[in-house]
DNA sequence: GTCTATAGTTCGATAGAC
DNA sequence: GTCTATCGAACTATAGAC
């Protein structure tokens, strides 16, 4: 053997993996997995496109590393907002807020990530990825109804609901880029009242 | 010209294409995506594979016309059922249990059409089919402001986010085969609170 | 990482329609 | 007699197993 990884290999090797994951989220986040192809990723991490394969077995197992990666933060960023706010009810507008705000900001990548059609590795990572941020939502839920804040309620099937409606209610603002102002507030009182909350007006 | 495309010969070719999409409909409906290959599509319809190719393009084509086909007669019974029902509570709830009990009796191909990963030219008709049905309830949802039975909402936004929620509550339980029985009583309860109807409570 | 199996697609030959 | 639709085996690529 005249080559073994030392550690200082394996930490540039890691360093360069992770620098093409954010090449290709960099691209994705200007123009969406359409521009995110093989080469020019490798080019805006300055390699070579056939290194990409040292790391990855193909465009698709990359691509799904990005989702993996940009919206393991996404989840954690809702999940850290709900253990700030306190009841139930204020817990589920900091999804709402906290998602939608994050999403806004970074509009081309969040239509990526929800709703562009790109590859069935990344549908399959969409479904799991939902299943997480409804597990946070749940918990909200359940808490709610235990302390008496909601009524009862299957807060299993009521947290996909509202999963799915705030993914839903993003795609159509995100995908023309064309945000009506009073779509947030909207779905914050469309989720506030579909879950009982008793008052579910907003100055 | 010894050979011209007579209305019999056309004929036969038409009840030969829609025999493979009802084919491909078939194995959908008891496998999903993953057991329509094209040689099993052809034999259930009777042909050779190749003559498959005579139809479509390739196999992403066929998928795609077997998900129109299907997925438009979903969007024209929720249709109909919104006009027979009354009021726009009475025209919501209609749309929950006429999609999802039409669901139910195919749970597979239900799942395979509303979530399981394909191919990016069927999410691009996922997108395509949601905003078919969200025009459908913002119908509803825009009369019900418009006569005072529903308080003052942006009907796109809300009949989105119903969308969205109706689809996500679904995906579960057809993933898993596991319906919760309260699944569908618990998403109306839901979608009637969350339009802000006066009365969400159900016998 | 290699190898095998399977699935999508192609294409020359054949049969049948005009 | 010419043209087309169909067949089905061969090719190619991808994916999963060892």
């Amino acid at each position: 053997m005249a080559y073994r990884r030392t550690p200082q290999i394996q930490a540039r090797l890691d360093a360069q993996r992770a620098g093409i994951v954010q090449a290709a989220s960099d691209l994705v986040a200007e123009s969406g997995y359409a521009a995110a192809s093989v080469s020019r990723v490798a080019a805006r991490a300055g390699i070579a496109p056939g290194t990409v394969y040292n790391h990855f077995a193909g465009k698709a197992e990359l691509l799904a590393e990005v989702f993996r990666v940009v919206v393991g933060n996404e989840v954690d960023a809702v999940r850290q907002a709900t253990q700030r706010a306190g009841s139930a009810v204020e817990r589920v507008v900091a999804v709402v807020e906290t998602f939608a705000g994050r999403a806004m900001k970074r509009p081309r990548l969040a239509y990526a990530l929800l709703a562009e059609p790109v590859d069935p590795k990344v549908d399959e990572l969409r479904l799991r990825f939902r299943r997480a941020f409804t597990e946070v939502v749940a918990d909200a839920i359940a808490d709610g109804v235990r302390s008496g804040e909601l009524p009862p309620q299957n807060a299993g099937v009521v947290a996909s609901a509202l999963v799915g409606a705030f993914g839903e209610v993003l795609v159509g603002p995100l995908a023309t880029g064309q945000a009506d102002p009073d779509t947030v507030p909207t779905a914050i009182t469309f989720a506030t009242r579909g879950i009982g909350a008793t008052d579910a007006t907003h100055a």
